[in-house]
DNA sequence: GAGTGGTCTAGACCACGTC
DNA sequence: ACGTGGTCTAGACCACTCA
């Protein structure tokens, strides 16, 4: 037999998902659940934290459980880059999805010098402590933090470039990459789901039960080589990504 | 101040990744672990649960939390499917795949004729209640289920063909398609990071916590007509999707 | 039968938002 | 001050596994 709480997560969701609680409005509280359907409150909270990990509903501490107005944003992973400016600036690939889905795009832009840790160093075929260069974007849609954009470079690479700088690159990264002759030619995705760390968690205001899909773009140049490594995280919840390919007729 | 479940969790995950819990063994029942750290069961539970969704250890009912080999299985999305065969046939580029990395590929087909309802009708630009022909693969790793991939073809197409038929299609569902004049040029995925749902969680045996990538794949003929639906619902603690793309030098 | 995880209860205290 | 969700406790019963 089915749980309780898996029985009152689907009839929640039914009432949903058919108006019953219109998107905006609170459901009733837990107490509220609890008293109404004979169970205690840790099992309305079960079937709670369903909803929230699907998405549909957004607890607010000291306020309710809030009924989601669903939008979610579709990013096309496969745009190129090349010609993009890195940064705010309307040219971004990222900005004019965003902006063509009617929501409009913001980020900070931070940058710092770092050292290669295993993860990083194994993605960009370093050794390990090498020194890269290293661009974090926090990316906002309508002001709401939205998804992760981290780049790394090797600095042996960019070092004295603008790319060290905390501000946009113009008229972009992939210019000044092939100023030095080493710009990309080839980029591989690796992405999976999984659970938020603590930090994201916080950084990205994502809800209890909700994954993310954490992209690794590695961009190699004509000789073969990484030499720039971009770590994407997206929550679940508000994004979908879009890859468009064509069969290789041989 | 950190909750005290996260921060047990933490230290369960050092001990992990430190080594004190060796692959294959045992960590310590929830009541042993609430008595040594002075805290209620639920609470030990809370730790244990973010570690089963990080897939780093597997609850057994009734043995204990077991830590886990971690071995993920890559997918290249992005290689051709022309010329595969479409089932166990070691020309499939599935299988092809889990066997260079080491493992040992599987899979059971299921045929049936349905009606295309919301989401499938609008991947296929179909009306709602129109026929398609479904056929439906659980795919298997070292005999373990592992994901789910089911297609979807509007009858109008494929009526009468060997599509229809629960068995492997030799050479391939391609060929098919090709010999009908309707082979697809361009193929377009689109995913996100989603919760399992029930269904899922049985048939693939997915530990609580752990997200599902959900893939979506349109193929289109030359006339840029969807002729194949296919979804891919990919365990997130155990696949990892690869997509290469070149850039587009204008 | 003893021990394990899975579910559920009743109650407590806290941080937070609203009034 | 009050109601909300977030965390935590102590205890219960069940299904399951293994000796």
């Amino acid at each position: 037999m089915e749980p309780v709480y898996a029985t009152l997560a689907r009839r929640l969701r039914g009432e949903i998902t058919s108006g019953t609680y219109e998107p905006g409005t609170f459901l009733p509280s837990e107490a509220a659940l609890a008293g109404a359907q004979n169970v205690s409150r840790s099992t309305v909270r079960r079937a709670l934290d369903e909803l929230v990990a699907q998405g549909l509903v957004i607890a607010h501490n000291g306020r309710g459980h809030q009924v989601r107005r669903v939008a979610r944003l579709v990013w096309r992973a496969c745009e190129p880059e090349i010609g993009d400016g890195d940064g705010p600036a309307p040219s971004d690939s990222w900005s004019r999805s965003v902006r063509a889905q009617g929501f409009e795009p913001s980020e900070t832009i931070t940058a710092e010098i770092g050292y290669a840790d295993e993860p990083i160093a194994r993605w960009l075929d370093l050794p390990i402590g090498e020194a890269v260069a290293i661009r974090r974007r926090l990316r906002f849609v309508d002001g709401a933090p939205s998804s992760i954009a981290d780049s790394y470079y090797p600095r042996t690479i960019v070092k004295g470039t603008e790319i060290e700088e905390p501000a946009d690159v113009q008229p972009g990264v992939y210019a000044v990459f092939a100023k030095l002759g080493r710009e990309w030619v080839r980029t591989r995705d690796r992405w999976t789901a999984r659970p938020p760390t603590r930090e994201e968690t916080a950084v990205l205001a994502i809800p209890r039960g909700v994954a993310v899909a954490e992209i690794a773009r590695r961009s190699f140049d004509r000789e073969g080589v990484p030499v720039r490594l971009s770590l994407f995280v997206l929550p679940g919840d508000r994004h979908e990504v879009e890859y468009d390919h064509w069969e290789v007729i041989a």
